[in-house]
DNA sequence: GCGCTGATGGAATACGTTTACCAAACTTTC
DNA sequence: GAAAGTTTGGTAAACGTATTCCATCAGCGC
């Protein structure tokens, strides 16, 4: 059972192994009609091209690789899917890379661009996924490459985010000009740029107010529903106990939300909570979230634009991308009693 | 600028091409010392393999793809973050593939093991990723290929999937041994044999008891949020309202409850519900959400242990795999008034 | 020393495609 | 009808690897 090649198809259809292959994958290099009849000869005995064998001549894969500490995370996942979506449009097929946060799984999924498996890499870790030193020069070319979310601060590799810091500011404003003063925030991981500038603009925010900050309101964790839930009993426990609640992701915020009502408070009456992310089920909360939308669609459709430009070599025009965000109100935040 | 191949790691090793070779990708047909010695030497020359090269020649790749008509649903996503986990246990990648229920979509997915980008497939669809009539025999070689969840009912291709229709019956069983007789359903996709199956289990439980179906408290649908809302809204609408709605996702649930709220029903007072799926924000609804269970890491081993053996041409003991559901009683079902 | 086993070397082939090269044929334009 | 341009054919090389074939060699028990 000889399997059907390009050279079968030439003969099948009575041209060239060069112009079938021409009319197969330059279809603009060949006159319509024998464009056509090839790929009428191509449907009718079967033939598929074998992506491996192109792929060892033109060394390009087709596919790219997406690197993301947790792909369970809904807001990760949704960029994800907006990857996805861009992808296929840019005639790239995505690798899933989840890491669990493991450095092993990082680099391991980093390499798969030096083993072409993949032509580029979109990650959304705060560190890069090679083993160099944060503030060194690579000593190997850079494969493609985009940084999405976390900023790891290289300035050559493009990067796609929002401005935490100012989202960070506003969302604490919001809380200010609600009338509060006692604003607690549980962080996310603070090894991430992310938390750490969405801080650094809650203590901007505290600061243009007056308002002293306080060690104790601030819970540094993770970004999950169990840190929330965790951390808000934590707060809780405080003699002096907070009026409001900056949670640095809607994940925390459904753990906070879910361990406030157990303990019998009410939002935003006894206390406000404010989240981060805008994820699809925001709205659908008890009550309905107040929150920080990133851009995730835009996220990722930027993603992999800028890195299919990488990938064909053309001019990337811009290396730091900032998208904007948007404070969307909604009935978890109100003034204090 | 040569790139390093084998044929430099064989040199700089001291050893031939032939044993280069083994000793990379077949380490126990080479002595301990050569094997060591050669892949020190690749660590210190940098030589990574070309998978390209090397798929060629074994007619590998390495990657899995999974196929899903919406990647961004929570049940679906823990799936494919399951099946991510095991096939990188088995030294696989996987590539999402995302197809908005598209037909055109499941086709270009379903012929990436045909063009040699995937070795295997993971399909969540109610059809089959290739045109193949439903009852027909294919005319060309099934490739690997594993339906999970949703049973397309092929007797060649193995299926990894719960039983639908038990659980579908348990579910209701449940709402009726609290003491409802008007138990409305929310439906997925007519289309799918899960969303089928369920209602064949509901049907047969309401049988069982005794009660009269009534076409108006099943609302068929789509598995997801906005569902939820629409057809809860239509139930609440009737003359004769149901006491207990079964959604056959959680996602629906979501809808379903928050519209509850919104008409201001109490759950479960006024109004009991029951999802499906157990995605892992159900215990953080308000309130908790009564469910049932789908073992979504167990699925997505399986499916991947089952496609591993189905690449590598080993047996697959059993075309059926059925995993068991769990009901999960929360707090969101309770006696009816 | 003999025969046996297991490890290795050297050379060559095959996997399926793209593309460069150059020549030939065909089409359009003036 | 000639010149210029476009399209095609035939051939061959290259991408990087695994593997086969056979020969060789080292080690070992007897």
């Amino acid at each position: 059972m000889s399997t059907i090649g390009i050279k079968e198809l030439a003969e099948f259809a009575g041209v060239s192994v060069a112009t079938a292959s021409r009319a197969i994958s330059n279809p603009n290099r060949v006159s319509k009609v024998t464009r056509e009849k090839v790929q009428a000869a191509a449907k009718e005995i079967g033939y598929t091209p074998n992506r491996l064998g192109a792929g060892l001549r033109t060394s390009k894969t087709g596919n790219v690789i997406v690197i993301i500490p947790d792909a369970g995370d809904t807001f990760n996942f949704g960029a994800i899917k907006a990857i996805e979506k861009a992808a296929s449009e840019h005639g790239f097929s995505v690798l899933l890379g989840d890491t669990q946060n493991l450095r092993e799984r990082e680099l391991a999924y980093g390499d798969l661009v030096r083993t072409r498996q993949a032509d580029g890499i979109i990650f959304f870790s705060y560190r890069l996924p090679f083993d160099i030193e944060p503030g060194q020069e690579a000593d190997f070319e850079m494969p493609p490459i985009v940084n999405s979310c976390e900023d790891v601060g290289r300035n050559d590799i493009p990067l796609v985010s929002i401005n935490n810091e100012l989202a960070g500011e506003e969302a604490t404003q919001h809380l200010i000009d609600l009338g509060h003063e006692n604003i607690a925030v549980i962080t996310g991981d603070s090894n991430t740029p992310s938390t750490q500038d969405r801080l650094k603009g809650y203590l901007t925010a505290l600061k243009k107010a007056g308002i002293r900050k306080r060690q104790e309101f601030i819970q540094e964790g993770q970004y999950c529903i169990e840190q929330g839930e965790e951390s808000t009993k934590s707060l809780l426990q405080l003699k002096q106990r907070p009026s409001a609640i900056f949670c640095f992701s809607d994940e925390i915020a459904i753990g906070c939300l879910s361990t406030l009502k157990s303990a019998g408070f009410e939002v935003p009456g006894d206390m406000s909570v404010i989240g981060f992310d805008d994820i699809r089920f925001a709205k659908y909360f008890y009550p309905p979230l107040t929150t920080v939308a990133q851009p995730v669609e835009l996220i990722g459709k930027t993603c992999m634009q800028v890195l299919a430009k990488l990938i064909n070599k053309q001019e990337v025009p811009e290396m730091r991308i900032i998208l904007p965000h948007q404070l969307i109100v909604r009935e978890s935040t109100g003034k204090p009693r």
